[in-house]
RNA sequence: GAGCCACUACAUUCUG
């Protein structure tokens, strides 16, 4: 079971759908019972691509099969939700999960942060965003699902309030830390997108230069950013620069 | 019994 567990994981990490699935009905062929971690796995694997209505079937069969879902279940069911654009039915799985008295992790509250800012309300992906915050303060994805719901909605100023904040607290390690917090490189790369979508190019540098001011190294979505906002500006030199400083630093073409 | 870590779940570009 161990081993088919971990094939299907295989096969729902290169998005290959119906080998996953197929791997799942054989194990029952097998007469081999699915773990909570088999049905999760392709819960997963739909919600990544907002199929919504494949991971409900999946749930549907774990539930049938005597299994509760747990935190990774419910996560999922979050971000496939939330990808979908239908936040409510996020937050409606939210409610479910803590009246299950299952402990939203993390994880989960990035997922709903995120599926509001998808929906275009940015409002309560703040709500959610501060009871976030009170139980994980530094949860960094949370942080840039918030971001990302301001660039989505263009509101610029607030984004530059959050990483600004986010890079003082960065500065000086929390109370019990020995060493400060280490900043990911996607925060602002999330920032750095907000920037190219309305084309200030400008900003994007502006970003990209902050983020190593910070001692952050810029990673392959950095450049991809990059690079894009030069093409997107019509400055093709710049482009060509940017991918130039991309390979020398080490990364891979895609 | 407790603490770290790892496992199936989270955010940013592109690809599919």
């Amino acid at each position: 079971v161990g081993m088919m567990n971990v094939l299907i994981l295989a096969y729902s990490g290169k998005k290959r759908y119906e080998d996953a699935t197929r791997a799942y009905r054989k194990m029952r062929a097998l007469g081999m019972e699915p773990t909570r971690t088999t049905y999760n796995t392709l819960i997963a694997m739909f919600a990544r691509d907002s199929r919504t209505r494949e991971a409900e079937g999946v749930l549907r069969q774990m539930q049938a099969s005597g299994l509760y879902p747990d935190v990774y279940t419910y996560t999922s069911l979050l971000t496939a939700y939330g990808r979908a654009g239908r936040a409510e039915e996020a937050q409606a799985v939210f409610r479910d999960m803590v009246m299950c008295k299952i402990m939203p992790s993390p994880h989960s509250y990035t997922s709903l942060v995120d599926a509001y800012g998808r929906a275009g309300d940015a409002e309560k992906a703040e709500r959610v965003f501060k009871e976030m915050t009170r139980k994980y303060p530094f949860h960094l994805p949370g942080y840039a699902a918030l971001l990302g719901a301001y660039c989505r909605e263009g509101v610029m100023d607030k984004a530059e309030d959050l990483l600004r904040r986010l890079v003082r607290l960065a500065t000086v390690p929390a109370p019990g830390e020995s060493a400060p917090m280490k900043l990911s490189p996607a925060v602002f790369n999330v920032v750095m997108g907000g920037y190219r979508k309305i084309l200030d190019l400008d900003r994007v540098l502006f970003t990209f230069e902050r983020m190593l001011a910070a001692g952050v190294d810029a990673d392959q979505a950095s450049f991809h950013v990059l690079i894009g906002a030069y093409a997107a500006c019509g400055d093709y030199d710049g482009a060509v620069f940017a991918f130039r400083e991309m390979v020398e630093v080490a990364g891979i073409v895609p």
